[in-house]
DNA sequence: TGCAGAATAGAACGATCGTTCTTTTTTGAA
DNA sequence: TTCAAAAAAGAACGATCGTTCTATTCTGCA
């Protein structure tokens, strides 16, 4: 109940409980979060363990445990704001592109910046998915509806490429949106893990190559 | 020392210690890596636990901890072991087919096959490259060193088909198989995590077109 | 059949895990 | 300044982790 994931919550007074302005408990959360997403980066949101947690904070573990109350709930937490951050870095300042194929260069542009290892953390759409994959429950629930919030956009923008003719309005949104995220995955995996340095050179063709394919068959 | 991985093993007779033709304790060992490689295709080879393994096995922790010294040597044997099966059910079916792009072809439906939901477990290629992406040591080396052995073959594939003007032999055989990864992770992401029922279809459809893209520029 | 050596079991170790409970400190409006 | 509520600390719990050590059982050549 009460999901506000979608878009930007712009909801300063929480309906809840009185109307305490700044409690100092939602400052601590938020920097507890914020750790925790380093950490999960990293580690994975398995690894997240709240006693490394509160070494990190300079907090004990029942300090930090208390604002969550299960780990699942800081698991869930971490996924949110991954989600808010993603969209600030990689969606939002797309949004400033001409709709149609500018704006989907420059959604694949930022999403490739976020996911090189020029940034030293993981991708959590990436780990979560692999961690998840045969795991139930509320965190992996939580993680799905975010990467299809997510994928959602990506379809979007492609689909509004294709009703400005600058892709083909015949091919399927879903095939091309599936081809751009493997470059992505591709991505990560071989910069990331094979530590391979022409990686994103690789990917930046790949999109060129998928973009040349679906105008080609455009008002020619 | 003595990495017996690249090309099949041929020698029944191991180099070291006494004459003794079957040991117990190697048909055990086996079974031991059988169910450890179903155990960390689940939940990865973080998650392999030497106290679940002997409790599926039906061994103590410590008859089972005995015939590897380590977890990490486990974690590594899964691997060995991953390896031959990737090599016997994707790589050696595939050389029945003729060289160049049929055997090609051969070699990604037998991946996707590997990959894709039917097979109830999660490829370890994958799940570990995530899970040892910042994690130093002998098992990431392990795992990396036998990524690369199966790319190189996947290169070399790729390569033929050039060489026999299947496949346009201008093209940089690293960002053909780089694209082709990217389908396999991508199959691997939505079909499994996200429960895609289209995923296989679309990796298909992906890799005919990066083909017919190939094709295209040869001799016409 | 005996017997060395391999294979397995059993118990215990220190460490860390998530969580609960109780107590202390801090906060901020009245 | 007072005081109730919020926030944080502290200690302890049962469980599980990888690992070590010692004892027991099994195997297979002499």
């Amino acid at each position: 109940m009460a999901t506000a994931s979608t878009p930007i919550s712009v909801v300063p007074l929480r309906p809840e409980g009185a109307g305490r302005v700044l409690h100092k408990g939602r400052q601590t959360k938020a920097a507890i979060v914020e750790a925790a997403l380093g950490l999960a980066s990293q580690i994975g949101l398995e690894g997240l363990s709240i006693g490394a947690l509160a070494e990190v904070t300079g907090m004990s573990k029942s300090g930090v445990f208390a604002h969550f109350g299960s780990r699942e709930e800081l698991q869930i937490s971490v996924i949110r704001e991954y989600h808010d951050r993603f969209e600030h870095e990689v969606f939002y300042p797309a949004l400033q592109q001409e709709r149609g194929l500018p704006r989907l260069t420059a959604l694949f542009d930022n999403w490739m910046q976020r996911t090189s290892t020029e940034i030293d953390s993981g991708c959590i759409y990436i780990s979560g998915a692999v961690e998840f994959d045969d795991r139930p429950g509320p965190v992996r629930d939580a993680l799905a509806s975010t990467v299809n919030t997510w994928q959602a956009a990506l379809r979007r923008a492609i689909e509004i490429a294709q009703s400005l003719q600058q892709l083909d309005p015949q091919a399927d949104p879903q095939q091309v949106a599936f081809e751009i995220h493997g470059l992505i995955l591709a991505l990560h995996y071989e910069a990331r893990f094979l530590r391979n340095p022409g990686a994103p050179e690789r990917a930046r063709k790949g999109f060129a190559q998928i973009c040349a394919r679906y105008t080609s068959t455009v008002s020619r």
